[in-house]
DNA sequence: TTGTACGCGTTATCAT
DNA sequence: ATGATAACGCGTACAA
């Protein structure tokens, strides 16, 4: 398939406009519109009859108003847009259910931009400027900047992001603990005894580094753990699979590691999958903790061990976004933190 | 938080106009906009001094084309949008990856609609029929009928449906052999030996009957099997962790079921979760059979036993879709047919 | 090589 | 209670 003819998918067929409404129904386009939006000026005054003959004629042609018209008209899209990295990620698919149902409560449409790559980031930024959505939500921006950022603020759109690397700039930020919570893991896995400790990336962490890999860096620098390179696998691939293939490798080692801290609770699945596969056992052989604490970890099996808050929480996030779309936010921007703890189950 | 004022969300601040481009580089709008969109009449026309004069008065001022403008003129959004009933869903998500790969490089941009109720998906039509985006992919629409694709059709959005109950009406539809395929999962269950086999519905089935559903009433009638509604969890809530409580139920019936076969392979890893945890083995006490053959099921831990296609195949979809917008698709509609088969791994 | 002027469909103002 | 008309920001025949 090659270039799509931009000029044929452009020729929408005869959709009926507001002006066709209006000559059927024998009226003005203003009160169409009228009828349509309900109010113009506070004030209701289209009689019956008038009204029921425009409805008749909308119902006759089967007439739509025009998003491209009333957005440009409006000035505003009533859309909000979530951008993430990765839909696979069980956070952000709770998010967006989450979000959708508060948007549509507020009359939003909410749409989802795919980012995946530094390039696509910048796309949806662009996106954002040219009036994409009225407002956005972003989740682990990787390579969008403080600037980026506080330009989108700049023309007047309404951005809360979820990330720990960025500062308030116009934007509301939140952030969490999920550092310190990284630490105490590993300090557990070594109070239990751990020396030799693996390391699996999160999905995506190659291009969204997180503050959970630096704190293992760091903690094995801190307590001198004897671990080379070949026991950090830093990037877990695209996929579960792919996951599952690392984590086989690292079990694979001349000495194994007798526990494995993983960048996300899938990766931690895929590890225990893996230990199993070899014939080992969770937590006898390989002691496994994952991060995000994902409702599907209390129902693995084992329970999963691992770093995240207590429960998914939205709100802050969804409370950020809306409270500023209404105007009611602080031109500078907010900062909020989320407390990650360690939870102890059954994998470690 | 209460209603938003869309008043004050209308009232994006300043947002530099291509007038006020061509005003900073002393040209005419004309030439700005062909600077910017490039073509004009397949003639290339602008003085390289003129060129760079517009480009750094864009720089200066920030400028961007504002969507909702060009969208109106041109009649097409340069948008296509995947709707989707669940996320959590990977055969979806890895879908959209795809979706947004390929739309990429053909210059397209994709948004995900959560369509997830009755009322959400006609609200979905609606934004489409609305200027939502030039096309569009469904995956699994419950209750949107041969009538509201037509009128799709009809206004010149390109649509690919993926779903058993619709028949191409201006649109392109994708079936599978799903229910073939459970019926073969089925017997295959019954050839080794299992009566009491017990139903874990796929998610959100409530809201979107499947065929694999029907195949397994239709199986237990044929074999007039002994299995009484209680063995029927046809809904299985909205989350894995309910499936895994309502998988629980089954197993603590008191003539517990020896097999289960599960709409979705996520239901199934519920199952199996539940069935570890009351002390029993799969495949040995309890037999589990799932539906999708998601990447995940080779690698779990057993490797799940499922019907689906040998490996996710997004393309007959894209192609629809996509030759469709260029114009290159029968104005009646298409259809194809996914094969699905039974995978027998080691859960069952 | 560049500028003028109109139209896209809708909504808000103002007049009737 | 209703209608005429002027924007909104952009793209592009057509004129210059």
């Amino acid at each position: 398939l090659g270039e799509v003819n931009r000029l044929t998918a452009m020729r929408r067929s005869k959709k009926p406009t507001i002006r066709q409404v209006a000559e059927a129904a024998g009226v003005s386009t203003t009160t169409v519109s009228f009828v349509v939006n309900g109010r113009l000026n506070g004030e209701d005054r289209i009689s019956p009859e008038t009204r029921q003959r425009v409805l008749s004629a909308i119902d006759a042609l089967g007439y739509f108003p025009d998003q491209s018209a009333q957005n440009l008209r409006r000035r505003s899209t009533g859309r909000i847009c979530l951008a993430v990295n990765d839909l696979g990620i069980p956070y952000n698919s709770l998010l967006a259910k989450e979000i959708y149902k508060f948007a549509e409560g507020l009359g939003y449409m909410t749409i989802i931009a795919l980012m995946g790559s530094p390039n696509n980031e910048q796309k949806t930024l662009e996106q954002l400027m040219r009036g994409l959505a009225d407002g956005a939500i972003f989740i682990s921006p990787a390579h969008l900047t403080n600037d980026d950022f506080a330009r989108l603020a700049k023309i007047g759109i309404a951005v809360a992001v979820s990330t720990n690397h960025l500062r308030p700039t116009g934007v509301d930020v939140i952030r969490n603990t999920e550092k310190e919570a990284a630490y105490e893991a590993l300090h557990y896995l070594y109070e239990r005894g751990h020396r030799r400790i693996g390391y699996i990336g999160g999905f995506s962490e190659k291009v969204m580094p997180l503050n959970r890999y630096e704190a293992y860096r760091q903690f094995i620098r801190d307590y001198a753990l004897p671990i080379g390179e070949e026991y950090i696998q830093f990037d877990p691939g695209v996929s579960r699979e792919q996951a599952y293939e690392k984590a086989k490798g690292l079990l694979a080692l001349p000495q194994p590691p007798t526990a494995i801290y993983a960048g996300s609770d899938l990766a931690a699945f895929s590890a225990i999958y893996a230990t199993y596969s070899t014939g080992l056992r969770v937590p006898e052989d390989v002691a496994v903790v994952g991060s995000g604490n994902i409702p599907e970890a209390a129902i693995f099996h084992p329970p999963l061990t691992t770093i995240g808050p207590p429960r998914f929480n939205f709100n802050p996030l969804i409370q950020f976004l809306f409270s500023r779309l209404d105007g009611q936010a602080p031109p500078e921007g907010r900062l909020d933190c989320i407390e990650w703890n360690l939870i102890v189950r059954q994998s470690a």
